[in-house]
DNA sequence: CTATATTTGCCCTTTATAGGACAAGTCAAT
DNA sequence: ATTGACTTGTCCTATAAAGGGCAAATATAG
């Protein structure tokens, strides 16, 4: 989710991954695992990256956010419903 | 969430959290916390709890999942939009 | 007032996760 | 066959989170 965006911006801007990484002064090999969601990314990269394919971090957010509750969702069969109540919830929460 | 749901349950069969504690062998305050969503519950204690409450643990889990979910969200003000995209990814991936 | 039930805060230890480097591997294109 | 781009696996360290006890603080019922 969050990984395919990066890659899919990355490459609208036609840049290399040892590009990317030097912006954010890491590995390409780093570079690789956050665009195939190997590893988690940061806030702070989150925002470096936003920074790199210019646009407002919130426009990254929701995917960022979203591949996290994809990792604690971890494919359980309940994740629809659980889904569906966190929605609820959290309207009921902001009335 | 999950803790709303577990002080229900443990009402509605007249226990104490002190008769759940024991069953469970923990002490009371961390039942209290599980039941304010100040701890979280693992999987294990989720399973003693759903034969405590007489009930199969996939109901629970939905309980248990929408509270891991929340937690990731932390108020988080994308995180409706980004329940959308977990949706929508879910769906696909299930064709 | 005083028990009993629950909550809260602080503490501690163990386990897990993040963050990242590096080496070696794959895959195309030349 | 080399090169350049990317991926994958293993490893390490540092920080954070889980799991839980204990004591003190708050309700709340009688």
């Amino acid at each position: 989710m969050l990984g395919e965006k990066l890659k899919e911006l990355r490459e609208s801007k036609g840049l290399l991954q040892r590009q990317v990484a030097a912006e954010l002064d890491v590995d390409t090999a780093y570079i690789s695992k956050m665009e195939n969601n190997d590893k988690p990314v940061s806030k702070s990269h989150l925002e470096a990256l936003a920074k790199v394919y210019d646009l407002p971090e919130s426009e990254l957010m929701p995917y960022w956010l979203g591949e996290k509750v994809l990792h604690v969702l971890e494919n359980n069969e309940h994740s629809i419903q659980a889904l569906n109540l966190v929605l609820k919830n959290i309207r009921n929460v902001n009335e």
